[in-house]
DNA sequence: TCTGGGGTCCTAGGACCC
DNA sequence: TCTGGGGTCCTAGGACCC
């Protein structure tokens, strides 16, 4: 058996951990700049708001209800998510991270509805942090169960096991709300007649893999019982990696945009020496506003080859420009801008070039050394000319909560 | 005025090989 | 007039996930 452990409404949760005023009250975090809503308290659910609704079209319902609103604060989520992890790792032995606010669980030792509450209750306890738990013989079927332990249990776990319980949950599960079926698809589904997730059990299975590819059949394998996705333990080197903003401020300067991409391409310049791996490929892309409908459209980008992989800043952030000087045109304004490094190898497995000419022993101590005095001393203590100083293509971020777990200045303090 | 960011996998089609 | 068979690799686009 396989449970999934999954927060209540993470990032909202995540805010509440050390402002306890927020509980029972609406809450709800926002996207980078301030955008759109990416996480909402049960309250705030309930007020209607929708997931991905840009803010500004909402103002008046929020201060109506006065909902507490919080820019993203992901240093603050993602210190929380290795507390979360960590805990239910000192439960179960064998834990897939799936994503910052979910795990895998193996189940096959033991399954019982008090094993499950008491990870339950111990996550609370250590971290703050509400988890629901659903168990079932397959990860789809799990997913279903976390859903459904999420929104009708009130104790917060689900046990799916005997075939009759699953077939009566299965007949009443909306498509939509399966796992890997979204929105194109359910509407294709339901255009054939099929809106249950037993229906779905039931379609022809050579109709399935021509309309919804392989991942549809395993699908539908899964909710049979069958299994088809394993626990993956290890977690798997990064294939591609991408860093991309959207300006606060719309930029047309050709050295503003040189600064933004300059330091994309140092971040993924970064994130690839954490992952130990080298890239091969580059792509730089630039967008201008798709929602202001008079100003002129121009969503270029381009990919360039190193000819050895590489995971140097020097050199990816000059092959950064190099890729923006061909497409930049300053006749448009840009909002938003990207890049990514491709084809990723790992770093001990790197293959020469029979004319590389680089010293690349000495590049990667320089790096190294790079690496650890900005880890000592402070992001961006020690940078590349080319990134700029001022960063005025900054994001916005007004409602920004303190960074209480990991920054000694916003430590709280406890007055006796 | 204001609309996020970071990933993966699959498939079809084109180019190429012998 | 008649024009093979069996492959691989790469890429763009589309779907999905959180």
């Amino acid at each position: 058996m396989i449970g999934l452990a999954d927060c209540n409404n993470f990032y909202a949760s995540c805010e509440r951990v050390f402002n306890p005023q927020l509980r029972n009250k609406p809450v709800v975090v926002l996207s980078n700049n301030d955008g759109c809503i990416i996480a909402r308290s049960n309250e705030s659910k309930s007020l209607g708001f929708k997931m991905g609704e840009p803010v500004f079209k909402i103002k008046e319902l929020i201060e109506k209800h006065k909902v507490n609103v919080f820019s993203s604060n992901f240093a603050l989520y993602g210190d929380l998510s290795d507390r979360v992890m960590n805990t239910l790792k000192s439960e179960v032995e064998r834990v897939e991270i799936y994503s910052i606010d979910e795990a895998f669980l193996d189940f096959s030792d033991l399954v019982t509805t008090d094993r499950a509450l008491s990870i339950k209750r111990k996550v609370q306890q250590w971290t703050g942090i509400p988890v629901s738990i659903g168990i079932a013989p397959t990860k789809s079927l799990a997913k279903l169960a976390n859903n459904i332990a999420k929104k009708y249990v009130k104790k917060g776990v689900f046990i799916l096991d005997d075939e009759s319980l699953i077939k009566r949950v299965l007949n009443v599960f909306p498509i939509e709300d399966l796992w890997g079926v979204g929105r194109k698809y359910a509407k294709r589904l339901k255009q054939s007649g099929i809106n249950t997730a037993l229906e779905f059990i039931h379609a022809d299975q050579e109709w399935i893999r021509r309309n919804f590819s392989v991942n549809g059949v395993r699908l539908q394998k899964e909710l049979k019982g069958e299994k088809c996705y394993d626990l993956e333990l290890r977690p798997t080197r990064k294939k591609n990696i991408c860093t991309s903003r959207s300006f606060g401020k719309e930029i047309k300067d050709y050295i503003r945009i040189r600064e933004a991409i300059s330091t994309f391409a140092n971040t993924c310049a970064i994130k690839l020496r954490k992952e130990k791996s080298c890239c091969s490929k580059i792509l730089v892309f630039l967008m201008t506003n798709p929602y202001n409908p008079n100003a002129k459209q121009y969503h270029p980008h381009i990919t360039l080859d190193f000819q050895t992989p590489t995971n140097d800043s020097a050199e990816i952030v000059s092959m950064a420009n190099k890729a923006l000087k061909s497409i930049y045109r300053n006749d448009c304004i840009y909002k938003k801008a990207g890049v990514i490094v491709q084809n990723t190898t790992p770093q001990e497995e790197v293959q020469m070039s029979l004319f590389d000419k680089v010293d690349r022993d000495k590049r990667r101590r320089l790096m190294y050394s790079v690496d650890k005095i900005n880890m000592l001393m402070g992001k961006d203590k020690i940078r590349l000319a080319a990134q700029g100083f001022e960063r005025r293509w900054k994001l916005r971020q007004e409602r920004l909560s303190p960074c209480y777990t990991t920054r000694f200045s916003d430590i709280l303090t406890i007055d006796i």
